[in-house]
RNA sequence: GUGCGUGUAGCUCAGUGGAUAGAGUACUUCACUCCGAAUGAAGGGGCCGUGGGUUCAAUUCCCACCACGCACACCA
């Protein structure tokens, strides 16, 4: 497809302005309004090199430019270089181009050969899935996605919380008042009510955490009683996440948690100190780094126990060493910002240079409403919404509104699971992922205006027109055999417009670590399709009109289908 | 207190060193004998937190302040 922005870099370029042709690219604009034309080149930084006011620049070079066919109209507004592309040419451009691609329009080989690894979900073994867990579960699953689609070679990695002196307390507590019936039963439930209890009674009885100290110890020495129980633990939690899993459809490369790394770190310990990094303070073993304004990074308790940092330093060198990465990247809460650069700088003073590709991208807080109070989620209170039972009810929802709606030849059952659980994760991706929310059952089950449920009807409803079309029309579309010149309206336009910036928004959602700009540019087209759907008319009389029309369609519906999938969201045909 | 983040329409949020700051929602209307109304159109609604600075140009960059959130050693 012909790249625009520098068609017209070719047509301004010249000597005199001193700029490479790279440079005249990057200051191409898309105008705030289209009557001001598709691109835009200002010229006020011109104006010192060439002595000459910016306007009498922009209108100078107006004046001479647009001898290619490319370009229906160049003109000069204030100090602007207003290029209007030629529509049928754009159009027959970018409807090839999807057509040909298909499935991987959108998608580029930027990334071919470096390997990236993402790290995302990582829920605590035994504590249920809440509505906070699904930020890093479906953020960190839609940047898989976009990483895959710039053409790296990814690898998912849930970082487990599957180890700790948590599993101490969970192991006293289930010996004190647990059974294997209620375990099997519902295991997160019972594991939960345990560790709750521990809590409870512990006030009164300070001697159940040095229980829960000495048998996590036990666990860690690799008993065998201990490990026995940790293992049940596991395996039965893993076995719920998996269950969410699959409701969303994620899946992962690796599942090697906290646990998988507990006999690595010694070597790490002994490292900090041949480095003359580590430092004793109160009896714990810390690295000083305050003169960094950071604090202290603790590396062991003043029991000799291993914490956070430490493994994560041990499963940062795992990594470099077993899949040598081009980037590391942890989905994780910004409340933990300040451990990211603690860990990070330590992994800096250790002489790992390669901290540098480890990247933390955090996202903002879930809190609850409860009445005026605003609160954070915590499973010790029971205060939290479970991410089953938001699922759950967003397909009750929806399968009630496609009960009402008897839409025919749908399988109810099916879609109402697509629609509803693609709700509530393109609800999740459509903000930037830092800002804090608080959740909301009517905001979550709101499937009007800018949500999952509204570009997948798009989708459906573009879905629609085609089944309505004839075979010779799919067949001529399908050739690629239609006269763009009938896409001349502002609203065929400006919906080939959006499709034709796809693929360096997927780039740049990549770079930033932000898939909600993808969503939104998905609304964007979305919207764009609807209100060309409404201005015209697409099963026309005249053949030719209609075969150019429906090819807009029909590449509107692949582009809309691939951005969902870049999601992790279906697009059903039917709704 | 210190560090980090956030502050844009009633509400939820986009956005950019530049041309008149945009969506959705809510509210008031209009459009299904017509390709799917989970749709589209129209209307009102804004000192872009406050005050300085840099710049030809600042809602955007820098500084200070205010409000809110998060973090700040034996949890992760």
């Amino acid at each position: 497809m012909t790249d625009f922005k520098e068609l017209i870099a070719n047509e301004l370029y010249d000597e005199s302005l001193g700029l490479e042709i790279d440079e005249i690219k990057g200051m191409i604009e898309i105008p705030a309004d289209e009557s001001m034309g598709d691109f835009a080149f200002p010229c006020f930084r011109l104006a010192k090199a060439l002595r000459k006011a910016p306007q009498q620049i922009a209108a100078d070079i107006a004046a001479s430019a647009g001898g290619n066919k490319a370009f229906a109209k160049v003109e000069n507004v204030n100090a602007y270089v207003n290029f209007f592309i030629d529509r049928a040419y754009f159009e027959s451009e970018v409807i090839n181009e999807v057509r040909t691609k298909g499935a991987s329009y959108g998608k580029s080989e930027v990334g071919a050969g470096k390997k990236v690894i993402v790290e995302y979900s990582s829920p605590n073994i035994a504590k249920p899935f809440h509505i906070g867990h699904i930020r890093s579960t479906v953020i960190g699953n839609a940047l898989y996605k976009l990483y895959d689609a710039c053409g790296y070679d990814t690898f998912r990695i849930n970082y487990l919380g599957d180890y700790g002196t948590q599993f101490g307390k969970m192991i006293v507590a289930y010996r004190k008042w647990g059974s294997e019936d209620e375990l099997k039963e519902e295991p997160i439930k019972a594991l939960l009510g345990y560790y709750t209890r521990f809590h409870k009674e512990a006030e009164n009885d300070p001697s159940l955490e040095d229980q829960a100290r000495e048998t996590f110890a036990k666990l860690e020495a690799g008993s065998p009683e201990e490990t026995e129980l940790w293992k049940k633990f596991r395996e039965l939690s893993l076995a719920e996440f998996n269950r969410v899993y699959g409701m969303l459809g994620i899946e992962f490369d690796s599942y090697n948690g906290e646990s998988f790394y507990s006999d690595k770190m010694p070597r790490f310990i002994q490292e900090l100190k041949d480095k003359k990094l580590l430092v004793e303070s109160q009896g714990a073993q810390i690295v000083d780094l305050e003169e960094y304004d950071l604090g202290a990074a603790m590396i062991t308790k003043s029991d000799g126990s291993s914490l956070y940092v430490t493994r994560d330093i041990a499963a940062a060198v795992y990594r470099k060493e077993n899949y040598n990465f081009y980037k590391c990247i942890y989905v994780v809460a910004s409340q933990q910002n300040l451990h990211f650069k603690q860990w990070k700088k330590v992994l800096e003073l250790m002489g790992y240079a390669w901290e540098e590709d480890c990247v933390h991208v955090p996202f903002g807080l879930v809190s609850l409403s409860d009445g005026d109070d605003i609160k954070t989620m915590s499973t010790r209170e029971g205060q939290v919404v479970f991410l089953e039972d938001v699922l759950n009810t967003a397909v009750s929802k929806t399968a009630d509104i496609m009960r009402e709606k008897n839409v025919q030849g749908v399988n109810v059952d099916e879609v109402s699971k697509e629609v509803g659980i693609g709700a509530v994760i393109f609800q999740e991706l459509s903000n930037n992922r830092i800002k804090d929310y608080v959740f909301s059952w009517d905001k979550v089950l709101n499937f009007d205006g800018e949500t999952g449920p509204y570009v997948q009807y798009t989708h459906a409803r573009a879905s629609s027109v085609l089944r309505n079309a004839d075979e010779a029309d799919l067949a001529a579309i399908a050739e690629g055999n239609i006269n763009a010149s009938y896409l001349a309206s502002d609203s065929a336009y400006a919906l080939c417009k959006l499709i034709y910036r796809l693929p360096e928004i997927v780039i740049e959602a990549a770079d930033k670590y932000e898939p909600s700009m993808v969503t939104r540019h998905l609304v964007d087209i979305a919207q764009a399709f609807n209100k060309f759907y409404h201005d015209e008319h697409i099963l026309v009389d005249d053949e030719e009109e209609r075969r150019a029309k429906l090819s807009l369609v029909a590449v509107s519906k692949t582009v809309i289908a691939n951005c969902l999938a870049l999601l992790g969201i279906s697009a059903p045909e039917r709704m």
